[in-house]
DNA sequence: GAACATTTGTTCGTTAATCGCACAAATTAA
DNA sequence: TTAATTTGTGCGATTAACGAACAAATGTTC
């Protein structure tokens, strides 16, 4: 924690009243903001005025919207990160050759955080997109980026292990494990762990300075793709996607 | 402008602050950001680290770069839409049908913004994605949803109507022009106006309320699919992608 | 390694940005 | 029409944020 002199409140204060819009809160109140964010009337009104001044949200008198000025302030850290542009072909190859759908992610916490996809076919329930957060550990990305790092003991004490489905790894004593077999084999496959009928293998991208920030995956059907054909027909062509993009970042 | 004291001048600056990385700019020091944004050293420091205590950005000590948090900043808007979910199976459909990239975007004033894309092989210069801005005149997607909306006359003075390529329209009078054709047939066409080589085709996307906020792309390469073949065979599939859209998003 | 230049960290007095209450005005509900 | 609820606004109070100045740390040059 910083020192309070240090910290500015009132953007803290801004970026929650952005937050609390959402896939639920589509549109709210001035008094639905206050309420949602804990602030007072006046204040969080001061906050919805200034972010439609600037583009961010539309009013209509009454309720208070998000704009598409907002992907402005995602967009910066995309266009920030080498991999967006490098990666991009070398996913269009691979999905192509696969047919099945193809994502980068990158690690926070506990979550991996899609930064870019290539979808072929709708695969999960829920609608993966850039920015889509998911835990770690019941992910095939996940687990490449913390086995291929140093990662703290105390990562795997953050997870819930929720059983999410009957394959769910659900102890710390078992991810550890697995996480180490990963470590040795430099791949990933989770099945049907996370969601029901859904699988994919991972493979790591090594960062200029060695390190594994990224993860590659390809995502399939379980009734589509049989995990001995993910490893023996769709991994070769996954680790070469993913090492000539690795090669690509070095080059920088 | 809204009344000085209904102002947060503090959030403000932190969104300055935030806006100021980017692909020019992927770390900074501390002096650079106050170099940048225009202001003093104290201040860009507060904020700085505001957001690196927040998770949005992180330092090593001396250069500061933001985080995948960030996404969760644009994530808000793309989740608070009801088409980001609705139109992506459909967008699949037409994309794998038609073997070519498909969009979907929406007008921000004089510009397009790119909300969801389903890319088949790369087509243009720069790398399309969600977030990326194209000035609206030069592309279908703006063209169509400028010419179904009763837009201000102002707006065409806004552009700067550059000569991108030979096939630029560039000025005010044949835009106009275009435009009207656009609503009349209900469907835009722009063929290597904003990039050689780059041709495509829109479609309008009907809201509840008949508004037209968003349209439909598909783009091809012109060495690859002629314009005949794009107005016979394929808008035949985007009218029909659309409008199954409209009308999805009609039954919310 | 010393001297100098540049950048960053920190303190603190100042001030104006932001606060929230209270009431007016407008809108919505009964 | 009345009552309830929400929003707009003014303004005195408070403190958050300010930036200057100096210390400390880091980087550069010789």
């Amino acid at each position: 924690m910083i020192n309070k002199a240090d910290y500015v409140q009132s953007l803290e204060k801004g970026l929650k009243v952005l937050k609390a819009f959402g896939s639920d809160k589509k549109v709210m109140t001035l008094s639905e903001v206050a309420e949602v964010t804990k602030m007072s009337r006046a204040a969080a009104r001061r906050f919805l005025l200034t972010y439609t001044d600037l583009g961010y949200m539309h009013s209509d008198g009454k309720y208070f919207e998000l704009t598409s000025r907002v992907l402005d302030l995602g967009y910066t850290y995309l266009s920030s990160l080498d991999i967006t542009e490098i990666a991009k072909p070398y996913m269009l190859k691979l999905s192509n050759l696969v047919n099945e759908s193809s994502s980068i992610a990158t690690l926070d916490k506990n979550e991996v955080v899609y930064l870019m996809r290539q979808q072929v076919s709708r695969i999960m329930t829920i609608n993966l997109g850039i920015g889509t957060r998911l835990p770690a550990h019941v992910t095939s990305m996940g687990r490449t980026i913390m086995a291929m790092n140093d990662f703290k003991e105390e990562l795997l004490d953050v997870f819930e292990y929720e059983q999410y489905t009957i394959n769910t790894i659900s102890n710390k004593i078992e991810l550890k494990k697995e996480l180490q077999k990963i470590r040795q084999q430099g791949w990933a496959l989770v099945d049907q762990e996370l969601e029901a009928g859904v699988r994919s293998i991972s493979a790591p991208i090594f960062s200029k300075d060695g390190s594994v920030k990224y993860a590659m995956n390809i995502g399939c059907q379980a009734n589509r793709v049989s995990k001995d054909r993910l490893i023996t027909e769709f991994l070769p062509h996954l680790k070469e996607a993913a090492g000539n993009i690795s090669s690509a970042l070095k080059k920088i």
